[in-house]
DNA sequence: GAGGCGTGGCG
DNA sequence: TCGCCAAGCCT
């Protein structure tokens, strides 16, 4: 099959099966005349950066409602997307999507510029999201390469080199694959294909309009590739949280993550630092400050990118009035928990804490 | 260019 | 329980 008819098999199964997104303009409604928002184009690309659709879904809502345009965005504080972003994870995303926020409302008069080479001189935005929004929001001729691609393209021309060595020719092919006619719908039919039929295991040849063009598929390759360099193993890292409650309100004491870094900008229960070799025995020794901290029955345990962590939670109940002050640290009252700024590790110790209660009377 | 950087769902 | 994985970017 010759990379024309190919596009033209896979745009025709687009028509038919897209996938109904907050973002996305339906192929049908395209056809109408409907232009997609480049806002909502970038804020999706952006949180569906190693993220899954059924995660981006709620923030995406939440963002759009917030803030319906990027002069919103560039308008609102920095701590409120943080709070918004909390949960969805890899927080450098939030910080650089208000960089980028703030540089499209004061660089380029609030439109986002519609080449990947203007696209690429932005926060947050590199080769993929550049060439995602061009082509999506902007109907460019760009070859998109996401996971999906990947995977989808390596089976389809049976490469074998491991990934990520094979990326430029995973590139070059996507290219050569992109039709002019409507590429931004092309390049959305390749990652859908990817998500819901040539998936990363089982996938589901009977239903792929790829079928029969399909190398991996003809040599019965298609579930060993694409092939990847094996991973390093993540070391498990030890800490301990200290969750201070005050016994009037039942506010608990947080604080603010260093700007950069591991959950940067982010708030936090005080605890020690996170290491292989703590020791477990005196974790108490790590307490903000002197108080009757008792240590809580379960630990809490995370998984980050690249380690394990296991926390040893600590709560003490306390007057507030009556506590050395910590250094940019705040009492938040229980109402005022869920629009903090709490990533998610740091919501299951809180949950740990105020789960199991004091201890001594019946909380 | 290799490593840092979250989270939730799945088998 | 655990490893794998999901629309990558930055340093």
């Amino acid at each position: 099959m010759c990379s024309a008819s190919a596009a033209q098999t896979l745009l025709t199964w687009y028509d038919r099966h897209a996938r109904r997104l907050p973002w996305r303009v339906s192929p049908r409604n395209r056809k109408l005349g409907e232009v997609p928002d480049p806002y909502r184009i970038w804020l999706s690309e952006v949180m569906l950066q190693q993220t899954t659709v059924a995660a981006v879904k709620d923030y995406f809502e939440k963002f759009t409602l917030a803030w319906p345009s990027v002069e919103d965005l560039a308008a609102a504080p920095e701590e409120d997307v943080m709070k918004a972003w909390a949960g969805l994870g890899y927080y450098s995303r939030a910080r650089n999507l208000k960089k980028c926020a703030d540089a499209v409302a004061a660089e380029f008069q609030g439109r986002f510029p519609d080449t990947e080479e203007d696209l690429l001189t932005l926060p947050g935005i590199g080769p993929y999201t550049a060439a995602a929004i061009a082509t999506i929001a902007f109907d460019r001729h760009a070859a998109v390469v996401d996971g999906n691609v990947e995977r989808v393209l390596s089976r389809f021309f049976q490469i074998e080199t491991p990934l990520p060595d094979a990326k430029p020719v995973i590139r070059a092919r996507m290219a050569d694959l992109t039709p002019q006619i409507r590429p931004g719908d092309f390049a959305q039919a390749v990652m859908d294909l990817g998500a819901t039929i040539c998936t990363p295991r089982r996938p589901a040849c009977a239903l792929c309009p790829w079928m029969t063009a399909c190398q991996a598929h003809s040599s019965g390759m298609v579930e060993t590739l694409p092939r990847k360099a094996p991973k390093k193993e993540k070391p498990t890292r030890y800490g301990a949280a200290f969750v201070a409650v005050d016994k009037e309100t039942g506010a608990v004491l947080l604080r603010r993550r260093p700007p950069s870094g591991l959950l940067g900008g982010m708030t936090e229960v005080p605890g020690s630092d996170w290491s292989e070799a703590f020791d477990r025995a005196d974790a108490v020794s790590g307490a903000p400050f002197p108080a009757a901290w008792t240590r809580q029955t379960a630990e809490v345990r995370h998984t980050f990118t690249h380690f394990h962590l296991r926390l040893d939670i600590f709560r003490a109940d306390l007057e507030a009035s009556g506590t050395p002050g910590l250094k940019g640290a705040w009492w938040s009252l229980p109402d005022m928990l869920d629009g903090e700024a709490l990533p998610t590790v740091m919501r299951k110790a809180l949950a740990a804490a105020l789960e199991q209660g004091s201890g001594k009377s019946g909380s």
